[in-house]
DNA sequence: TCATTATACATAAGTAAATTATGCATAATT
DNA sequence: AATTATGCATAATTTACTTATGTATAATGA
């Protein structure tokens, strides 16, 4: 990923994200996808991304079929049953998260 | 800190946003402050907290003056005019990593 | 036509930033 | 009297990346 190690820790949420709005996707969409919707704010590395997709497959958060496209491999991911709970979780986190930073960043002045 | 290691790598964007608004605290005082605004949901560990701010120090971003409060130590961290300079370029990373995240837990449909 | 860029996967070595565990010391609370 | 809170600190370990490397095909461009 790029820029400033902010990101580190959001990789596994933001992928259970994309696979819960887009069914279906192969690890390079994933990272043009991010690349895309964040305006290249976001760049995914191969040498996170595919280790955390395996992980995902073996904790059965999400399962793989692999089809060709012309003579090219395409691995294509999605969530299981149990992977669908999961990211309802990390969804939770993520916004609590959230929350949390924008407390922070922009605090609420005590009145009194 | 706390939870699902999100927070990691936003520690010390944090930090210099609370130097920023309050001008001068203490490292307990830093992690009392945090747990507090964000409802106790971020609890900035011991172990993380103080070998960050001693790298700040070493850096330049901030410096530190020694006070007693009774009988106990108060190490007060505060801005120097470098880590003034360098919490604006922070702060703007975090606007950026804030809104791409935001991008991503809510996408914007695209129209056509 | 030959080199570069894009597509598509994968793994290994190294690093940064935490967690967990431990330690010391005083003050306040139960 | 024991526990919790305040206040600092460091060491060992773990996590989650980055960087580097490897394989292979397709498309683009000079």
């Amino acid at each position: 990923m790029k820029k400033s190690s902010l990101y580190k820790g959001c990789l596994e949420p933001i992928l259970l994200r994309l696979l819960k709005d887009n069914g279906r996707m192969y690890g390079y969409q994933m990272t043009q996808m991010v690349k895309e919707i964040t305006k290249g704010e976001l760049t995914i590395t191969e040498g996170a991304l595919y280790p955390l997709l395996h992980k995902l497959e073996e904790q059965g958060i999400v399962e793989t079929e692999t089809e060709m496209n012309g003579s090219r491999m395409r691995k294509y991911y999605s969530l299981t049953k149990a992977g669908k709970k999961q990211t309802a979780v990390a969804m939770d986190e993520m916004k609590a998260f959230m929350q949390s930073l924008e407390f922070i960043v922009n605090p609420k002045p005590v009145i009194g």
